[in-house]
Parts: C-alpha cells; sequence; structure tokens
DNA sequence: GGCCAGTTGTCAAAATTTGAACTAGTGCTA
DNA sequence: TAGCACTAGTTCAAATTTTGACAACTGGCC
C-alpha cells in the first residue's frame, strides 16, 4: 500500500493525521463542553468579530468556511436562533444578506475563546518548542495559501 | 481574543487548522471522486487489511478511529451494504462482534489507495523538503502519542 | 447458582447535510 | 428601457449521520 508515496512521507502522513483527527475531536468536546459551541459555530463567531462593522456576507462566510450555500443557511439560522448572530439585508446588493454579530454573540466568544485557546495550548502547543512552532507555521502557512489558490482558481477557471 | 496564546502561537495555530481543514476536506472530495469512498470507509479499510485475520472487533475499531460505539455500528453497516466487510460474532465474547475485510474491499482498497496516495502527495507532501517531513513526523507522532495516551487514562481513570 | 456492576453493540429518533428548484435582483446588450 | 443571462441566497424534501436510551452478555462476588 505504499506504491506512490515514499516511507519517510508516508509516515509523516499518517502520523498527521492521525494526530489531527484526534486532537480536532479533543478539541470540539472541550469547547462543546465548556461553551456550547461546534466548531462551526466558534469559526464564525471569530470571523465576524474580526470583519469591519462585525459583519460579513453570506458568500463570504461560506468561501471561507468552504461550507456550500445551503449548508451555510442552516448553520446561520441555528445561530440566529440562539441569539449569536442576526441576519440583514445587504444595503448595495438587495439580493444579499449580512450576518451580524450579535452583543449576545460578542459576549458567548469572548466567554469561550480563553478556554478553548487554553485548550489549544494544553492539546497542543504547551509540548512543542519554538522551532517546532516556527516550522508548524511556515509548513501551514504556505499550504492554506496554495488551497485557497486552487480552490479559487477552481471556481473561476479562466483567469490565466 | 489573544488573551492565552501568545501571538506567534495563535498564527501557527491558525494557519494549521485553517489549511488542515481545507486539505481534508479536498483529499476526501478526491476519494470520493475516484473510489466513491468517505474518508472513515477508507481508514476502515486500511485498519481491517493490517489487523491479523483482517478482522477486528468492534470497540478496538471504534477506539482506533475515535468513533462513538454508535456511529462505528453506522459505519459499518453502510460498508456491508456495499459488501466492503463483513460481520462475523465473536467466538470469545459473545456480546461482541467483528468486521472482517471481504475479497470485494481488499480489491477496493487495492484501487483506491495510488490515487488517494497520489492525492496526498499533490496537495501535501509534494510541497514540503525533508526537513518539514521530519518535523511533521516529529510533532504528530509525539501528539498522537500524547493523545492516545489522555484519552486511555481518561477511560481507565484509575491505573496510577 | 444468583446477583450486580460494567461492557458490547443496536435501534429509533433527532440533527445535519445535500441538491434541486425557486425567488429576487443585477447589469449587460441592443 | 426591455430582454436576458447570470448571481445571491433560501427553501424543501430526501439522504445521511449522530446521538442517547436500551437490551444482551460477561465476570466476579457473595
Amino acid at each position: 500500500m505504499t506504491e506512490s508515496l515514499e516511507p519517510k512521507r508516508l509516515t509523516a502522513w499518517r502520523a498527521y493525521i492521525e494526530a489531527s483527527q484526534r486532537l480536532f475531536t479533543q478539541l470540539e468536546d472541550d469547547l462543546r463542553a465548556d461553551s456550547g459551541l461546534s466548531f462551526a459555530d466558534y469559526h464564525v463567531l471569530v470571523l465576524l468579530s474580526e470583519a469591519p462593522g462585525q459583519r460579513l456576507r453570506m458568500g463570504e462566510l461560506a468561501s471561507r468556511l468552504v461550507f456550500s450555500p445551503s449548508r451555510l443557511t442552516y448553520q446561520i439560522t441555528t445561530m440566529q436562533r440562539r441569539g449569536l448572530v442576526a441576519r440583514e439585508a445587504c444595503p448595495e446588493d438587495r439580493r444579499g444578506s449580512e450576518a451580524v454579530l450579535t452583543a449576545a454573540g460578542l459576549l458567548t466568544l469572548r466567554e469561550a475563546a480563553p478556554h478553548h485557546l487554553a485548550s489549544v495550548r494544553t492539546h497542543l502547543m504547551d509540548d512543542l518548542d519554538d522551532d517546532e512552532v516556527a516550522c508548524l507555521t511556515r509548513i501551514f502557512d504556505r499550504l492554506g495559501r496554495r488551497l485557497r489558490a486552487e480552490r479559487d482558481t477552481a471556481t473561476h477557471p479562466s483567469e490565466t
């Protein structure tokens, strides 16, 4: 089963995927337990809190989260029901709508973040030395950039 | 929102989580497209193919996949429906059952693996130099080991 | 030899995700 | 400025996935 990936890289791949999967489940469990938020909920709150006017177009959110349109609609609807975000009509384009962070949403994020980040520390970061942190950043920053680019050209196949 | 994670580590964390999430979606899409398998399907096939007798107890599979028991039951049921695995009663413990890899399952894995590994190469590995591969292995091997241990002590809190 | 605490796995119900319409709006072309 | 092709986002029903209560069984312990 090693036909096309040399052994060292296969080992790296397996270690990475297994540990990541464990890490993500662990972090999501922690997040759920002490804030009642899913990973997606949390991510939406972070994106909105950092956006100008604490609001984002649906499409923008969908592409950042890599969610299908209807999945995003559902996601925002549930968050709206819980009072974390509100929907507002978009002024410039009347087809569109925006998700806006509510005061309650911001508060929820402020309460959740320290726990969540502590969880990231204890499960991952505290165990890494500075070189490893640098290496992690280098690898995944580059990877993220490339994957974003690939996805964009897949959507707009022509812009060469 | 940076209270408890120093900036460099926060950056590393964000790069890692975003890129990983994109990578996993991308790989899963590829896998689905050319083999009709989900990540979980593939992982089950790999685990079974490497197990003695190409069979594993449900509980063992569940803990390796970090799946809840009922989630695993569902997973195996769908794979059984597609003929990839079979269920057999466990001889030693009549509560238990085992998942066994079928010939069709093995064949499916043999066909899927090269494509999947190629996908891992193009989306991730080809872009890493040897140092980065080594670093990835070191970080995630250690992390995986630790998370496995944590989970075990969480289940058996007493073995000190 | 019968009881009990702890496991193992299943099943029905709830939550989530998908995908194909559909509504509404935009902005180009003629 | 009417027509038309395209885009934004939602809706709804069906398919998939996950959860949580439950029934079957084990292995000690009286």
